[in-house]
DNA sequence: AAATGTATTGGGATCAGTTCTCAATAAGAG
DNA sequence: CTCTTATTGAGAACTGATCCCAATACATTT
């Protein structure tokens, strides 16, 4: 079941914080995007802009970043220079990554037992778990038939 | 046992590429470095300078990528904005990372079993492997009882 | 329902990390 | 020793992200 607006608006207004249409906006669109894809900063403004919702670049960076310390979405560094997001899935959805560093091409894949080491992990040190991700850094097969530079 | 700068350059060359004092310098900093440390790109031009080796910021960036590339270092997103390296070290020295999303502390734990589903996870897919990181973003037991902004 | 306090937004300026450009240098092959 | 060209250094340029601040609007109190 997601993780609804009421839901976020009560979060937030325990800490003494407001709801606002640009934060319910934002939640929306990550939980309706198909599975797999992930929004940086940018992907977002436009996803927004091209449904008629214009949310200002600042406030996009601040929610995302709000969101991902709530552990509502997931902050990913795939490809080169920016941030990835997506929404943080509970375990039989939640999944990890394994990229190509030539070509960035991703993979995701699903794997309990390393949730599981996660989440003892940071149980054992008294951690409040938020996300958990492998990450795996490789060359894929056709790059490595490729002659270009590493 | 260590990469030595010989087997670095022989990589190289087969390439059609060059071995440098600039690249001996940085492959044996991070091979002295001490268990656990990573360096930015500013840290390193430091630690040179420190060291009276001069090695201009383009050059360190240049390397740290392509050394990352060709599997030698591990390129790190610990704290915010800036990527961070260390020597990429087999198995009985391979580590993860658990991070505390509020004031950046960083725990590194030793797991076999994350590193073999990333093996197996590359192969399956017929990936050359170079990394494999698991990383848990959380916060850590004094950032929860902390009054402070998430 | 209106007033109050303050969290939040938008837009632009700014920042920091990283990449790019290009002439000078030097590694490695022949 | 010569020649080709990968690499370096220095600074300019780029870019993702943050900061600043006046205007706005959310949630609480009256």
């Amino acid at each position: 079941m997601a993780y609804s607006s009421a839901a976020l608006k009560a979060e937030l207004n325990e800490r003494g914080w407001r709801m606002t249409p640009q934060r319910e906006i934002i939640l929306e669109t990550f939980q309706n995007l198909p599975k797999g894809e992930h929004l940086s900063a940018e992907d977002l403004r436009d996803v927004l802009k091209g449904e008629g919702e214009q949310v200002s670049l600042s406030t996009i960076y601040r929610n995302l970043k709000l969101m991902a310390r709530m552990g509502i979405l997931r902050e990913l560094e795939l490809a080169e220079g920016q941030k990835r997001y997506e929404i943080n899935q509970p375990s039989p959805h939640h999944h990890h990554h394994l990229i190509c560093v030539r070509c960035n091409k991703m993979i995701e894949f699903k794997n309990d037992s390393v949730l599981k080491v996660g989440a003892r992990t940071a149980k054992k040190s008294g951690y409040h778990l938020l996300d958990c991700q492998l990450t795996i850094h490789a060359v894929c097969p056709s790059c490595q038939r490729s002659l270009l530079p590493v």
